[in-house]
RNA sequence: GUCGCUAUAGCUCAGUCGGAUAGAGCGACCGCCUCCUAAGCGGUAGGCCGGAGGUUCGAAUCCUCUUAGCGACGCCA
């Protein structure tokens, strides 16, 4: 179904080529003064500057032109050569009605769907999460359902930390404090044990203990070194504890995702590139792409056109081990003989942009991937506290991911209390709109920016927020749900006359496929936000406005209803792209 | 040092193919519940869009310079 924004533009454009000019002229924009009027083209003052012609004279011979369309309730020029369009308030209730019947709202699929995949979360095993991959998992999440929702194939991957050096520090560790475990005895023959020889809660400790005792001591570093090196190289101890590593972690990180209600498709591990390297490797020396620097085996990816200096991708190591690179690039080799993705996205903090750029420019010098496989770095802003500076614990500590969503689950409770609810109900609504709370807020800002978070403000559940969203799909919830079953609201509008909260209600409803087509493009969560506060608002000042369950015209009122259903199933679409939920009371 | 990002109301943020009077929320102030959930609705006050130039009929938006904050800059991820 065409996009009501393209209907229109179309009419203009056709207007302008009826007048001899370039229909690229016609193009319209939702106006920026509703008081005026719905839709605005200022094309004819682009073509004015053109042609040297008078912008207002261009303007009215083109709403004359226009003149023959009833989908119009005005079209006029104005002052300097603006086109102010409004619609016909019928022929937009029949377009949103229309709309409502359509899979999906009517918006247009693509014909070969492209196959996206998408890199986010990002944990490490053995790590808890924190406040710092809260953003990579909500924005991440959002942005894979807008796609997938665009009509894309999209595969979202966590992509697990789990080779690297930390595993490496545990184990050193672990040999410190167990080194009677068969798993650090060389001579060692047998089976090792099925069960790990801790919990969750240990690697929780055991990490951040070693990570800090390694800063202090090189001796201890260049052990951990020696251990991922010997972990990487199959040692079979090692990589028996590794397996340990991953059984336990990998279960609490399933866990701690399903409660944020983010979901992957793929749980693929740096581990899993491993066996892509040798060969990438071999291949970037013998096409003459790698070479060695300082020791290291790096790529350049300096371009004439820089304007900064771009250090060389380093491949591998002086010592000759892989790095974060070396797996990010065999990564790619996988994705591509696995997906063969049109484009891959990555969602990390913004501080990694230089990082992907060498990253993305090797992968084409090398060809790794297709010419017109597009890579894309989505970095986002870091959640900081209210001093502006990175959030942290009453105490100065990492705020457990976990924590944060209790904390603000119990804020919601407390605004709670009062409800005429069950106690068990009460809890179980708190958790799901201070989730929401948390998720809107997160996602309401550009992710690219960094953000203020601020407990309070969330929880205070008051204009632009997660709640508001919640509240107003509660308020339609609680008037459909006194309905009696039979009613059928689905019947085309009428004629009538319709008031202007109606009007906005039924406009902004019309916008939903060319927002989505956007946010889609820009992958901007943000977009879906403001949209969904928009019509929160309009709905909400209809709602004031008219008593639908008693209206006592029979055909406005089933119209309203059909049209509040409307206003909840795009708001339910909405959240959902979100990845929040709504109760059905609150 | 080089490069990048950011700067919009007291606070938190929207606003790019250049358009009309720069928008919200919070906070402040004033109204609205016999009526579908007041976590709501309506209204008032609050701005040199960091600063200076430039391009243009027109600039928060594009260009140059400048100030401040943050960040990145080969063997971490």
């Amino acid at each position: 179904m065409e996009k009501l924004i393209d209907i229109i533009s179309q009419k203009v454009r056709q207007a302008f080529a009826d007048c001899g000019y370039d229909k690229e002229y016609g193009a319209v924009s939702v106006s920026n003064r509703p008081d005026l009027c719905q839709y605005q083209c200022n094309g004819a003052m682009a073509a004015a500057k053109q042609l040297h012609k008078a912008p207002i004279a261009i303007a009215q011979e083109v709403t004359a032109a226009l003149s023959k369309e009833s989908m119009f309730a005005l079209c006029e020029a104005v002052k300097p050569g603006f086109i102010n369009m409004t619609v016909d308030a019928a022929f937009l209730a029949q377009y949103v009605y229309e709309m409502s019947k359509q899979e999906k709202f009517g918006i247009l699929q693509p014909q070969k769907p492209r196959t996206i995949v998408i890199d986010y979360g990002g944990p490490n095993v053995a790590k808890p999460l924190h406040v710092g991959h809260l953003r990579s998992a909500i924005i991440g999440e959002s942005v894979k359902r807008i796609l997938r929702y665009a009509g894309n194939k999209v595969i979202g991957d966590a992509h697990l930390g789990d080779w690297g050096l930390q595993i490496g520090l545990i184990i050193t560790e672990l040999k410190a404090r167990r080194p009677e475990l068969p798993y650090f005895d060389d001579a060692f023959t047998g089976e090792y044990p099925k069960e790990a020889p801790f919990t969750m809660k240990d690697l929780e400790e055991i990490y951040p203990y070693a990570s800090a005792y390694s800063k202090e001591h090189e001796e201890y570093k260049e052990e951990a070194r020696h251990a991922t090196f010997l972990l990487q190289n199959g040692h079979k101890g090692y990589y028996a504890l590794w397996k340990h590593i991953m059984t336990v972690s990998l279960n609490d990180l399933k866990q701690n995702y399903k409660k944020l209600n983010v979901e992957f498709d793929l749980w693929k591990k740096e581990s899993d590139a491993q066996p892509y390297i040798p060969d990438m490797v071999q291949k970037m020396k013998d096409e003459g792409y790698a070479y060695i620097s300082e020791g290291a085996l790096v790529v350049d990816v300096k371009e004439e056109t820089d304007t900064k200096e771009i250090p060389p991708c380093m491949i591998l190591k002086s010592d000759g081990a892989t790095l974060y690179n070396t797996t990010d690039l065999a990564t790619i080799v996988e994705r591509m003989k696995l997906f063969s993705p049109d484009e891959i996205i990555y969602l990390t903090d913004k501080r990694q942009s230089l990082y992907f750029e060498q990253i993305f420019r090797c992968a084409r010098k090398t060809h790794l991937v297709k010419e017109d496989t597009k890579l894309t770095f989505l970095g986002f802003g870091t959640m900081n506290g209210k001093d502006g500076k990175p959030f942290k614990t009453r105490d100065g500590g990492v705020m457990r991911l976990e924590q944060l969503i209790r904390e603000i689950a119990d804020e919601v409770y407390k605004n709670m209390q009062d409800r005429d609810m069950p106690e068990e109900e009460i809890r179980q609504v708190a958790q799901q709109v201070g989730l929401a709370a948390l998720k809107y807020a997160d996602l309401s800002n550009q992710a690219s920016k960094d953000y203020i978070f601020d407990l309070e403000r969330f929880s205070s559940f008051e204009g632009n927020t997660g709640p508001y969203i919640l509240y107003t799909m509660v308020r339609i919830k609680s008037i459909l749900a006194r309905l009696e079953k039979e009613e059928d609201t689905q019947v085309p509008p009428s004629l009538r006359e319709r008031s202007k909260d109606e009007i906005n209600c039924l406009l902004t409803l019309g916008r939903f496929p060319d927002m989505l087509e956007r946010a889609a493009a820009e992958l901007a969560p943000h977009k879906v936000c403001q949209y969904i506060y928009e019509l929160s608002n309009v709905f909400n000042s209809f709602y004031h406005n008219n008593k639908i369950l008693t209206e006592s015209d029979a055909t406005k009122r089933t119209e309203w209803i059909g049209m509040i259903r409307t206003t909840l199933a795009v708001l339910q679409t909405c959240i959902d792209l979100l990845a929040f939920e709504a109760p059905d009371r609150m």
